[in-house]
DNA sequence: AATGAATGAGTGTTCATTCAT
DNA sequence: AATGAATGAACACTCATTCAT
C-alpha cells in the first residue's frame, strides 16, 4: 500500500489518469531512476505499486511505452513550458542583465529538478540507449530551446555582455556548468558541507566571468 | 571470427590474457557501452567474441565480474596514472601557468578519451547502479586524484592565476567544462560543424576567464 | 496431456490447489521419485505435466520448494495423523494386545504405503541431503511420534507383554523390521512367488517372539 | 592438499592406481555420499581431489563410470568375500549354534560398515537409479550370497534352533533387523547415550528369540 | 478496469566432456 | 600421465507479455 508522495505532483496535471494508473507510473519512475530500466523488471513494478502485473499492460502495451510515458511528458509538459517562459521573459526584455537571466534560470531549475530528480536520471541514462527519446528531445527541448536560447544569446551578446563566440559553444558551456552544478549537488546529496548559497553564487559568478567578452 | 580493432589498444598492456580472453573483453566492452550492461545478455557477448558461453564463465565467474574487469582497469591503471603524470608535472613547476596545465590535461585527455570511450561511457553509465563502482571510484579517482588537484589549485591560488574559491569548487566547475566539452564532442560526434581546435580554443579560454581572480 | 490417474488421491484433500498445480505435483513426484531429486530436471517435470517451464515457478520459488511441498505434507498430514489414530486407539486400550497392535499398524500403513510408495521413496532418498527436510522429520514424525510410541510399548511393557529393554530399542527393532519388510516387498515388487498374507503373519510372529520377555 | 586418511585402506589393495587416482576416488567418495551422485559435479570432485578436471576423465570415461568404480569393488572385493568367508566357517561347522553365527557376522560387519560407511551410503543410495547396479548388486551379492546363507539358515533350521519358515523370510529379517541397527548407529552417531555394547545384546537376543521355533 | 494464471523465449550460470599441449 | 582452456547442451529460473475471467 505504498503511496509515493510525489506521485500526486508529478503526473497531476493529466486528469485521465486512475489511481492505479498514477501508482503504476509512481514506481516504475522510482525503480527505473534506482536500477535502471533494463534491470527493473515489470513484476517489480506490479509489486511495488500494488497492481496486478496485467494491469501494467492494459495501460502500457510494452515495457518500452511504459519508460516512454513516463519520460516525454517531462520533455513536452515540463521542460519546455518553463524554459520558454523564462526566454519570452528576457526577450519581452524584462532582464535587462545576462545574469539576472542565469541566475532566474538557475533558480528555476532548481526547484524542477529537485521535484522531478528521478525523471531526469532517468532521461539521462536512458536517453543514449533509446533512439526514440533522443529524437523526442531533439525535437522538443533539441529545436526549440535550443532556437530560443540563441536568440537570448544573441540579445546579450548585441548588448555586449557575452563574448562573441558561437552561441551553440555558450549554450555547450553554461549547460555544462549548470547541468554539472546539479549533478554534483545531488551525487554528493549526503554531504554535509555543502553550502548551496554559496555554491550558486560562485557559479554564476564562474559563468559570467567565463562568459564575458 | 569477429576481430575488434581496439582490442590490442585497450588491454594489451595486460600480458596475463589468453586470445579468447581478450576477444571477450572486447566484445563486452562493446556492447556494454551500446546498449548497457543490463540490457546486453551474455550470449549476445559470446556470439560477437566468437566463443562459446560457457568460456566467458571460465573467465569471468558471473556477468557483473566481467564488467568489473572491464572498468577497474580504467580507473586503476589508466586514469590514475595518467593524471597523476599531468600532476606531477605541474607540481615540479613544469607549467609556468595555469592555462598551460589546463591545455596539457584537455590535450591528455582528449587522446586518451578517443581511444577509451566507449569504456568510459560505461563507467558513467553503470556507476549509479552498483556500488563496487562507486566505491572504487571514490578510491581510486575520488580520493587520490581530488586531492592531488586540490594542490594544484592552491598552487596556481598561491600564484595568484585562479581565483579564490574552495578547491572543490574549481574542480568542479573546471571538471563540468571539461566533461561537458568531451560528451558533447562524441554525442554529436557525427556533426560536421565541429572545429574541434577553435572548440578547445574557446573552452580553454572559458575556463581561463571563469576562474581568473 | 498426460494425467496422472494418483493426482486426485494424493493431493485432493488440499483444496487451493489449480489444475496445473496438481498436474505438477503428480509429475514431480513419479519423477523424484524414479530418478532422484538432482537428477530431475524442471523441464522434464513441466514436459510430463503438461504445463510451460515458467508456470512450474509461478507456483514455487525454487525447485527445492517443489520438493518440500511434496514432502512436507506427508509428513505434516499424512504419516502423523494416521499414526497418532491407531496410538490413540491403544492407549483408549482399544488394543489388548501388543499383537493386535501391531498387526493394525502393518495393515493401516500397507495400505498407506501402496498409496504413497513414490512419496516415501522421495524421502526416504532425499532426507540425508536436505537438512530441512530432515529437521521437519524429527519435528513431526521424530518427537510426536517416538514420544508416543514410547508410551505404547511402556503401557505392554507394563502389562508384561514385551521385553523390558528400552523403548527407543523396541522402537528401532520394530521399526527395521516393518520397514525391512515393506522395502523388500517393493523392491521384489515384480517377484511372483511373494504370499503377502504369509510374510505379514510370519514378521508379526518374528516381532513378537522377538519383543517378548 | 586434502590427503584423505581413509584413501589408503580404501582401495590400497589395488595397486595398479597413481597417485592422483586414488584422490579422485577418495574425494569422490566422500562427495556422493555427502550429496548424492546427481548433487556432485565432476568439478568438485576435481577441487576437492586437488587435480585438474580433466585428470578424471582420463582414468573414467565418464562420471557414471567413476561412480561405478567406487561401487563395484566394494560388492565384488568386499562384501563377496567377507560373507563367504563367514559362512564358509559355519559349513565347517564352526559355529555351533546360530547365535554364534550371528554375533559373528554383526562384529564382523560392523568392522566392515565403520570402514566403508560412505561406500555403503552410497551403494544404498544409488542403487534404485542405476540399473547397471542393481544387477551388479543382485549378480555378486543376491544370488551368491543369498545362496549361501540359504545353506546355513537350513541347516541351523536343520539343527532346530530356527524356525522353519523359507530361508528367504529368514533372511530378510535378520538383514533388516543388523542394517537397522547398523543405520541408527550411523545416523544417531552423535548421540552420546548409545551403548554399543548393549544394543549389541539386545539385538541379537531380539533377533534369536525373533527366529526361535 | 483489473486480475492473476499461464506462457515460451530468454536469462545467467553450471555441467560433463574433449582435446591440444 | 596430467593439464586446463574450451565447449555446447543443459540447467534452474526470470522475463515481458497474453488472455480468460
Amino acid at each position: 500500500m505504498e503511496h509515493n508522495k510525489s506521485r500526486e505532483k508529478l503526473f497531476h496535471d493529466e486528469r485521465k489518469f486512475t489511481e492505479k494508473q498514477m501508482d503504476i507510473l509512481a514506481a516504475a519512475t522510482e525503480l527505473f531512476a534506482e536500477k535502471g530500466f533494463a534491470a527493473t523488471s515489470t513484476s517489480e513494478i506490479a509489486r511495488k505499486a500494488g497492481v496486478a502485473e496485467g494491469t501494467i499492460f492494459r495501460h502500457y502495451k510494452t515495457k518500452k511505452e511504459l519508460l516512454l510515458s513516463i519520460v516525454n511528458p517531462l520533455m513536452v509538459n515540463l521542460i519546455g513550458p518553463i524554459v520558454k517562459e523564462d526566454i519570452n521573459k528576457v526577450l519581452d526584455t524584462n532582464f535587462n542583465h545576462f545574469e539576472e537571466f542565469i541566475l532566474a534560470m538557475i533558480d528555476n531549475r532548481r526547484v524542477f529538478i529537485e521535484k522531478n530528480l528521478s525523471l531526469l536520471q532517468i532521461l539521462i541514462q536512458e536517453i543514449s540507449f533509446h533512439p526514440e527519446l533522443k529524437e523526442q528531445f531533439i525535437e522538443h527541448i533539441g529545436k526549440e530551446i535550443f532556437g530560443r536560447l540563441q536568440q537570448v544569446i544573441r540579445h546579450f551578446q548585441a548588448k555586449g555582455e557575452i563574448v562573441l563566440i558561437p552561441a551553440s559553444s555558450v549554450i555547450r558551456m553554461a549547460g555544462s556548468t549548470v547541468l554539472g552544478y546539479i549533478m554534483t549537488r545531488n551525487i554528493i546529496a549526503s554531504a554535509d558541507n555543502w553550502d548551496d548559497e554559496a555554491e550558486v553564487e560562485r557559479t554564476v559568478q564562474f559563468l559570467m566571468k567565463g562568459l564575458s567578452p
